[in-house]
DNA sequence: TAAAGCAAGATTGTTGACAATAAGCGTGTT
DNA sequence: AACACGCTTATTGTCAACAATCTTGCTTTA
């Protein structure tokens, strides 16, 4: 029995739409996605309690669906849940966006490493060709765009070329939206657009060669690097106040 | 800003009780814990289906947090749900059960490498003193301790070890029960117990010496070398049938 | 005979009311 | 004046009934 590898032949280059089990015709799933998306891009501060009734009225559900909704973010790490107290959105300090970083540098060298031995050549070669894209989008809007959704496909697209179902879903469904989330928060920082644009293209690289190790490398320093800088800027901003 | 290594004096060597943030007084939680304990025993079958009014009357709860209950095992990979269809107990067959050690390897070779910079003194003495606990027990009862809790409260000491909270939920929340699940269904191999022993030796070794990136090698070893164990007896097997 | 459509039953999704718990506030006591 | 106690209020947890959806078996038709 070899690994099975059973990667349908979805090449969409867009996270948008359903990454998260909760797609669904039903109440709690369009509720789940709705708040999520309240509270990553901050519409629901970091911190902010969630109230059920009042919650429930301004979406226009009942209690029911919107506690599942607050139950699933909770297990994605998005909000705090305390028994008999409440829910509220997990406030992200450094040391937290650190824990985010390593358990990726983690997740993701492994998922880029599996790339290299599991990803199809077609796919590698569509990789190449957003890498293109990034490049351009990087020249006109001057950096910012890495710091956006292009950024996200780039990795998206490796995580599913490893073939590993579970580790797709651990970092597409549940932590994708935490890193989504901490973005929001600190979406000024635009640096390292052109750092990473390289870095990105030597990992096309090792793909390409199907070298495992140097993909997995990589995608650890890659990360690792992104954790470094973010650490170097916030605590530089702690210090300005 | 240092890395905050917030860990509570918490040295307690038994994984039992609340693993999961579901031990609460609550009814939900409670099923919760109940639910899952019968599915990774097996007293709920691999594949059976969950019917809500069955098991609502079954443990003595409405239907509400029962649903709660399946939910959470849901988002922890336990049962899988489907809208309007239902929920039923994940079957786990050799390729689910690779991807989750080759998760397992990066998240836990991960958590080595940080234990050995952050586990205090006392924590690595106390991991010794289990690793002749252990040896003991595999004397006297011809290596199948291993295969119980002996080896989880091993890899929980040294995940706590990390310092990394989100990995330590991650793992000690999420995949753990999922661990366990798939050790019920091949309980029968008690193998590699002498061999685990040898590999826990070293990597304590590791974890003495603050040698960050022997340990984060030997744990990945460790838990690659179990995955190849466990491929290599599950291919026999389905030969056989 | 096989396939498609329909209808009855079972199961899940949703709701609003009720019960239990925690938080806030005022009063009384030391 | 500060602390503790108890009450009120707000909020969460739980329940049972209702609505929507799927499944299943039967009937009908080509």
């Amino acid at each position: 029995m070899k690994q099975s590898n059973t990667k349908p032949k979805d090449t969409s280059m867009s996270v948008s739409s359903d990454t998260s089990g909760a797609d669904d015709n039903t109440l709690s799933g369009r509720t789940t996605i709705a708040l999520r998306e309240a509270i990553v891009t901050g519409k629901i501060r970091a911190g902010e309690k969630l109230n059920e009734p009042k919650l429930a009225s301004q979406y226009n559900v009942s209690r029911g669906p919107l506690r599942e909704a607050i139950r699933r973010l909770a297990s994605m790490g998005l909000v705090q849940h305390i028994p008999h107290v409440g829910a509220r959105v997990t406030p992200i300090d450094l040391d937290r966006i650190i824990e985010l970083y390593e358990v990726r540098e983690a997740l993701e060298g492994m998922a880029a490493g599996l790339a290299a031995q599991n990803m199809p050549e077609n796919d590698i070669a569509e990789l190449r060709n957003l890498l293109e894209i990034h490049r351009q989008h990087v020249e006109e809007n001057a950096g910012n765009y890495m710091q956006a959704e292009g950024d996200f496909d780039f990795h998206y697209q490796i995580i599913k070329g490893s073939g590993n179902a579970l580790l797709t879903q651990q970092l597409c469904n549940e932590l994708y939206h935490l890193i989504r989330m901490f973005r929001f928060q600190t979406s000024r920082f635009k640096a390292r657009s052109n750092r990473a644009l390289i870095e990105h293209e030597q990992l096309i690289y090792a793909l390409e060669n199907r070298d495992s190790s140097l993909a997995e490398m990589l995608m650890r320093r890659h990360i690792s690097r992104a954790k470094e800088s973010i650490k170097l800027h916030l605590t530089q901003v702690n210090e300005e106040q």
